[in-house]
DNA sequence: CAAGGATGTATCAAAATTGTATCAAAATGC
DNA sequence: GCATTTTGATACAATTTTGATACATCCTTG
C-alpha cells in the first residue's frame, strides 16, 4: 500500500486531494501544519508528500530541507502568483509541482510518474519486521540486510506474495524448481530450514503436517 | 552541449521557446511538423524534445511511439482544453507536459527537472570517496585522479547511477557492451574486478550471487 | 502410548558461480 | 611500423550454493 502524507492548511483543499487520492488506492495522511507534519515524519514512513509551501507554524522551505534529508519525493502546491517561490521549491529538492487552483485529473497524473520516478510502485513485500524488495532481490530484517541465495529469496517471494495462505508441498517445488515433486526429496525442507534460520521466523513459517508451509504472524 | 528539438507548428510559439531556451544555454533546433522531426531523429541525436501534439502531417502519438523508442525524453505541449490528451501523452511515455498558454520560467524548470533525471546536465556523481566527472571521463578517489580505461569508466558510471540498485548481469552487460550477455562469458566479471582493484572498491561493489553486483556503502 | 511416517537438523560433497592470474588479440598512439 | 594500452579469452583456484544422506525428533493415528 503506497502512503501520501498531505499538509496543506486549507481543509477544502485538503480534504479534495484525500477524497480523490485514496479513491485512487492510495492510503492518505492529512496534517495542517509544519509542526504536525514534522512529528509524524518522526515517527512513520511516506512514499510521498504533498505540501503546500503557504503554511502556518513551520516555514515550508525548513521543512522541505528535512523532507530531502528523508529522501521521500514531494510535490509542492503554491500558489498561482508566486513565481519564485515555484523555482525555489524545485531547487530545494522537490520532485514536481502544482499551481492551485489545479485539476484533479492532472494532480493524479503527477502523483504517479513521481511515484514511478522512484520505483514505489514496484513492489516491497512486507511481513511483519521483514521486507523484501523484489526488484534489487534484497532481504531486509529490521531494516538491516539478510543475505539469501537465489532459491532462498525465490521461495521468501513466494512465501510473502501468500501470506496466511498455505502452500502445497508440490506447488512450491512446481513453483520454484519447475518440476514435478519427487515424492522423497527432501530440498525443500532443507531451504524452508534455512529460511527460518537466517530470517528467524520460527513458527511464524508454519509447517502444515503432511501438507506444505504457511506464513502467518505468530498469535 | 545539449540540444533541444522544438516540434511546434506554430512559429509564434516555436520561436518563443527557441528564444527563451537558446538565452539559457541550450542549442536549439525547431521543426515544424511531424514528418521533419522523424526525419531528423533519424540523422542527428538530441536530448531533450519539445512536442506540440496537435501537429499537421503526422500524428503526434505517432511521433511518441518512435521517440520512446530512442528512449529520448519529451515535454509536451497540449491545448488547455483536452485534458485527455494530457493523460495519453504521460501514458505514451512523455517525461512531462505543459497546458498551453505557459509560462516561461515554468517550461525552462521543467526542461531542467528532466534533464536532470535524465542525468544529461553535467554532473559529478559521488560515492563515498569517490567522484566521477562524467563529461571529462575523470574518476577522482579522495581527490587524487584514478586511471581509468573507457570500458571500465562506463561500467563505474553505470554503477554509481544505481547506487544501491541491483544491476543484473544481463543488464550491465547490454548497456555497456550493446548485445546480449553470452551466457558463459567471463568479461564483466573481469572488469568488475579491474574496478574494485583500482578503486579499492572491497566489498562495496557487492556481488548478488547469480544476480549481478550492486554499488552501496558498506553497512 | 506406541508405531510409522513426516519433518527438523547437522554434515558433507557435487555442482555451479565467481575471483584471479596470465596471455594473446585488437586498438591506439607515436 | 613499433610500442603501449586496452580488451577479452582461457585456465585454474576459491567460494558459494545446492541437494543428498543420515539420523534425531515430532506428529498423527490406531
Amino acid at each position: 500500500m503506497i502512503r501520501i502524507l498531505i499538509v496543506e492548511d486549507e481543509h477544502a483543499i485538503s480534504d479534495l486531494l484525500r477524497l480523490n487520492l485514496t479513491r485512487s488506492g492510495y492510503c492518505c495522511t492529512q496534517v495542517f501544519d509544519g509542526m504536525e507534519a514534522a512529528d509524524l515524519l518522526e515517527e512513520q514512513n511516506f512514499d510521498l508528500i504533498i505540501l503546500d509551501l503557504m503554511l502556518p507554524g513551520l516555514n515550508g522551505f525548513e521543512l522541505m530541507e528535512y523532507i530531502r534529508f528523508l529522501k521521500i519525493p514531494v510535490i509542492i502546491l503554491t500558489a498561482k502568483s508566486s513565481l519564485d517561490d515555484r523555482m525555489k521549491g524545485l531547487t530545494s529538492g522537490a520532485e514536481d509541482y502544482m499551481i492551485k487552483p489545479f485539476e484533479v485529473v492532472e494532480l493524479l497524473a503527477r502523483v504517479q510518474i513521481v511515484l514511478r520516478r522512484y520505483h514505489k510502485e514496484k513492489c516491497v513485500l512486507k511481513f511483519g519486521d521483514l521486507s523484501v524488495d523484489v526488484e534489487n532481490q534484497k532481504a531486509l530484517k529490521q531494516g538491516k540486510e539478510v543475505d539469501l541465495t537465489p532459491k532462498e529469496f525465490e521461495l521468501l517471494v513466494l512465501l510473502m506474495r501468500n501470506q496466511n495462505i498455505t502452500l502445497f508441498r508440490e506447488k512450491i517445488y512446481e513453483e520454484i524448481w519447475g518440476v514435478e515433486y519427487p515424492a522423497e526429496s527432501r530440498t525443500l525442507d532443507l531451504h524452508i530450514q534455512r529460511l527460518r534460520k537466517k530470517l528467524d521466523l520460527g513458527d511464524r513459517l508454519k509447517t502444515i503436517f503432511k501438507v506444505g508451509y504457511r506464513l502467518e504472524e505468530a498469535s
